[in-house]
DNA sequence: GATGAATGAGTCTTCATTCAT
DNA sequence: CATGAATGAAGACTCATTCAT
């Protein structure tokens, strides 16, 4: 399904793809059927398979997108910062930006990681922010700002508490995305740096 | 649905949550269909409606009982320890050993988190485990052990990492639970002390 | 199924049929399961299937008493009364009443007649109404009381308007059947023309 | 279940309400299953529900056709005369007529008529009949032509008599309905007492 | 590109009936 | 006599997918 797209159909892909996010965020995935996507956006059911083989292949794509899209947001967000602390500061900001402005992708997210066979898509995703976040701690503990630990296990720690906490706070509770990203920040940095500082 | 039982009857009721919980599991609630349940107990259909009145209604009894049986495990390890944070230390380690002794009760749990008619039984083992989290803060911050930080916030993080550290290291990766307790005990107790000291 | 029955098997019996009726009036015969009527009796299903054969024959059961009841009814009401036209009032009265003491099971032999298996029961009690109406009809006839017409006919026009009269009068509208069978009584003596004239 | 219907689509729904009409009529409403619609008209079972939200709402359609059926009946009957004997005779005789031409639709009624949840569509029904009755029996008294009684105990009393007469006579036993009307017709009009004697 | 209609395997659930205890 | 448990065929309904127009 690579089909070449006119502006108009790249429209309806996106339409498609926007609005059976939020059904599959509110109904979950399963209990979302094509056909209310298609009845919802007062489409036939024919668009729906013009522009995707089928249902599951539409998870995979919003899946895809919503990796590169926090993966854009959180490299605008470090562009030209260099210290690696910084940048970590900046990444979970930014993450938290993001995740209280697509809740719905967050969630749906959320589930895939429930289905076998959406999981090899979501651990590539996760595996590129560890991988992000492995560079900076290594980065920072080279600096010998950052304690010396294992940045694999603390990498992973890191993006759960931080996944957590926003899903949490941000989704649950309506709160403001900077300030818990404040507190995290500042729960992550007080654990993994060599000497106690402040909190932010 | 409040049948009494014979002893005999409630080993059914045992089979079918336990079978229902390992193939809720590995495939899946929504493609795991009752049929599929009752077959591979060798039983009739109608038996699954004798025990369960619904198959929404298992997976409600599979989270309840997996929130008391977790609770339970943590009760009894922190059993006459007084120590704030040595209580922490102990309910982090016994939720490692329970969480690799029922990885599939945990992975049922990460789907019905997915679903907004299973998220209220959710919530509820979660604010438990949240409730006991910040009694423990709370003495810690009252003694001067723990520095004085917001006990809800702090208690939802220390859970959301613990629980998604175990996911990832103790399932995805077959560690050790001891060990990513050990490591999950580190960063927390490292981030929340008021001094650093050696982590137990 | 005819076994021979303790007083406390009869009154078992008594009470199956009893409470099956009202369900089958409220509820409808199919919605209405056996299930139900045993855990509204408080007993165990062996208990159903040692007095009735099948659900069916527990309405077969219904019906005949059915019969035999109003017939039993209409039979005292006109003992020792010679004139055929008062025997007719007073069997429409003695319906009337039968009718509004017996609500549910008028009701339960309405939906019989709408099946094919249960409509022989049906038949066989009409017949046997129709048979002692067109006596009465045809007393009055020889008697020079009643015009000459087709007591086959009348027979079963006094019948069904008495039936539908009841149903609709006493059940749905609560009145008093005396007054309800008064009214009937009228019409069926009188017609409704101010003069008789020659029937179009 | 509103939908615009394409010219074969209307054509698919009106060959699905006309077999289960005779499939419920034959067979029984809850007998009769959707499965066995479908297949007896040889199309997938997908095809049921495309029309229909459920089997109860495919019958409630079939009673509401059918009560639009039999009064458009009635009223061409009636059409351009004013005396309201005649408006009865007419009227009667187009219902025998009626009922003549759809025997499964009638049986159908009959079912409806008792389980609760159907009810209400039969009441309507049949309050609309009662109430054309009432006009003529009014109009009949007011220009002393028809006796001075309850129009509406006359007006159900009619209504029973006939359906009832119809459903015995026209169905069971299969006379000219032409033949039926005109008894019922005499009977309404005249009574069956020679002279007209006080009512009791 | 798009639609309404159709398919039919598959889902959850019910229920009359049977039977070991 | 009575019960709790079990059976399994059958039922209503869903839904991803296909296709003629």
């Amino acid at each position: 399904m690579n089909r070449k797209l006119t502006p108009r159909g790249e429209e309806r892909r996106r339409q498609l793809m926007d609005y059976a996010t939020v059904r599959f965020a509110g109904n979950g995935y399963h209990p979302t059927s094509v056909a209310e996507i298609v009845t919802g956006l007062g489409v036939g059911k024919g668009v729906f398979y013009w522009y995707f083989e089928s249902k599951e292949e539409l998870l995979l794509e919003i899946l895809k997108e919503a990796m590169n899209s926090i993966r854009r947001a959180q490299q605008q967000a470090i562009r030209g910062v260099d210290d690696p602390v910084r940048r970590i500061e900046l990444g979970i900001a930014a993450s938290a930006r993001w995740t209280a402005d697509h809740r719905e992708v967050h969630q749906v997210t959320q589930f895939a990681a429930t289905e076998e066979r959406f999981r090899p898509a979501i651990r590539r995703g996760r595996d590129i922010a560890v991988e992000d976040m492995r560079r900076h701690l290594h980065d920072g503990i080279e600096r010998g700002i950052i304690r010396d630990m294992d940045v694999d296990y603390i990498g992973h720690a890191i993006l759960g508490l931080t996944t957590d906490l926003f899903g949490t706070f941000i989704h649950e509770r309506g709160m403001d995305p900077d300030e818990v990203a404040a507190v995290a920040t500042s729960f992550v940095l007080d654990g993994i740096l060599v000497d106690a500082r402040e909190p932010a």
